[in-house]
RNA sequence: GGGGCUAUAGGGUAGCUUGGUCCAUCCUCGUGGCUUUGGGAGCCAUGGACCCCGGUUCAAAUCCGGGUGGCCCCA
């Protein structure tokens, strides 16, 4: 087998970690969809349980639409179609029959939603609706697709859509959705950097996008979340209109916002190293693995106390490694997969009434009373929770840089990547000729006060602008 | 959107240039056994591959065309 080498050949690094670790089997043999394996599958169980832990605590409720669309109602959206027409798959049969009306696979899933929150909202009284659904989407990418990252069938796709009686409550919706999505990268400790995209790279159909971006080890940014206000352009498409408290009929105030296994990728590429996975423990399916250490003659000791270790750390996702093989291999396996914590336990510990407590994320050991051990491991894990974050926080910091000429931020991309941030008049012609000179994409910019030239025209400055290379 | 590279056991590879030496190399892995266990142990036995379709040829893993998958670069 190949060395994992993060630094120096990240794109291998990561897909020899998600096949190795066990995330998801690279080898379907359709372009652009994957196989998501046991364990994976719990690790994507877990980063769920929390999103939908977030979104119930706020009052949205979950609901699971069609994976089929009618053509018509597809259609319907101009701009909205114009952005995904090529990337849509249609079912055109049915057995051998041609379809009447052809069916589009969701790419994404208003035009399926809002011609039934057209049927649902009457009155004012009504909203807001806030519902979301987990599906999985197709979008047939002409690009490489990638594990995790680009996709064909993406198959964790969580999707908001909400319905409001005024602009200013739909506004109030966007923060909302903003602070639920800053605590769930918090609690996965994905750091990010927050943009309101340019206008020529909004969702289509959307008033405007705010977009959460992280950076991978590479230096290429990743959007990792995207929330959207869409206004009343699709209740204008799909007559969503209800009768106001004055007894006038209008157009509902509605946004959306989505997140994917981006999320996972994202965990995986800022935590991982050379040894494998990396797992926050709130998302790894095993939180501590107790690896026996067992030597002819004196199992009996070892046993005894692996048990009790056992039934210290009750509460906790453990297990016991009680398979063949050296210890030594079992450690490297365990590595691999992640698992915050190790502890071992050997004919010297027994007999001392002692364990071995091992952090994944720095290597670090110490030795501590078993008696002792469900309260050493709980603070070694709140250590790690907490240690993982800063470092994840601090390299994603390091790797903003603030640029004042275009040749500044040409040299900072080539040389170390991340995002640039500077300052930008706002103008469209500028951005996208900053775009093309730097070949990167302008992430869109923040809600800070700017002052100073504009980077490209030398204009009036008036925003923070994040510029990256992005996948 | 344009261009290039590539496909050999479950994973990683050698062989391809110059067709025959290949019922295909090595590492890893699987299975049965003995033995071992504080950072990937060892020994014995055994299992497993030339992406698909077509063509050239006495002969194709090797050359040609198409398909499919993967990787990279440019816009």
């Amino acid at each position: 087998m190949r060395p994992l080498k993060k630094k120096e050949d990240f794109s291998t690094w990561l897909n020899d970690i998600i096949d190795r670790a066990g995330i998801l089997d690279i080898r379907y043999p359709i372009k652009g969809t994957y196989v998501w394996r046991p364990y994976g599958f719990k690790v994507r169980a877990n980063v769920l349980r929390i999103l939908r832990g977030l979104l119930d605590e706020t009052g949205h409720e979950e609901v699971l639409f069609p994976l089929l669309i009618p053509e018509e109602e597809f259609m319907k959206e101009a701009i909205h179609v114009k952005g995904f027409e090529d990337e849509v798959y249609w079912v055109t049969h049915g057995g051998l029959t041609p379809l009447n009306v052809k069916l589009a696979l969701r790419p994404t899933s208003e035009t399926a939603i809002y011609p039934m929150f057209a049927l649902w909202i009457r009155s004012h009284a009504d909203m807001p609706i806030k519902v979301y659904q987990v599906v999985n989407v197709f979008r047939y990418e002409t690009k490489a697709t990638r594990p995790l990252i680009r996709l064909r069938e993406i198959t964790t796709f969580k999707e908001a859509h909400t319905a409001h009686a005024t602009p200013e409550d739909a506004e109030r919706q966007v923060e909302e959705a903003l602070s639920i999505y800053k605590r769930f990268f918090d609690t996965l400790g994905i750091p990010y950097v927050v943009s309101k995209r340019p206008d020529w790279d909004k969702f289509p159909g959307a008033d405007y996008t705010i977009a959460f971006d992280t950076v991978l080890p590479d230096g290429r940014s990743l959007q990792i979340g995207t929330v959207h206000n869409l206004g009343t352009n699709f209740s204008k498409t799909f007559d969503i209109l209800f009768e106001n408290t004055q007894g006038e009929q209008e157009h509902a105030y509605q946004t959306c916002y989505g997140i994917s296994d981006r999320v996972i990728a994202s965990h995986i590429a800022i935590h991982g190293d050379d040894k494998g996975l990396s797992l926050m423990p709130e998302i790894a399916p095993v939180q501590c693995v107790i690896v026996p250490i067992i030597f002819k003659g004196r199992e009996e000791a070892v046993l005894r106390a692996v048990e009790k270790a056992e039934k210290a750390l009750k509460g906790l996702r453990v297990h016991v490694d009680r398979g063949e093989g050296t210890p030594g291999s079992k450690f490297y396996h365990w590595e691999m997969k992640g698992v915050p914590l190790r502890i071992e336990i050997g004919p010297r510990d027994a007999e001392k009434d002692t364990a071995v407590l091992v952090r994944r994320d720095t290597g670090e050991k110490k030795t501590v009373p078993l008696g002792d051990l469900s309260g050493s491991a709980a603070a070694a894990l709140r250590e790690m929770e907490a240690s993982m974050r800063k470092k994840a926080e601090d390299e994603l910091k390091a790797m903003i840089t603030e640029a004042a000429t275009l040749e500044e931020a040409a040299r900072i991309l080539r040389e170390k990547g991340g995002i640039i941030r500077t300052v930008w008049c706002g103008e469209k012609e500028c951005g996208v000729e900053i775009e093309e000179v730097l070949n990167a994409k302008l992430l869109g910019t923040n809600n800070e006060s700017a002052s100073g030239p504009c980077i490209h025209c030398g204009g009036k400055g008036r925003h923070i602008l994040h510029i990256s290379r992005s996948y």
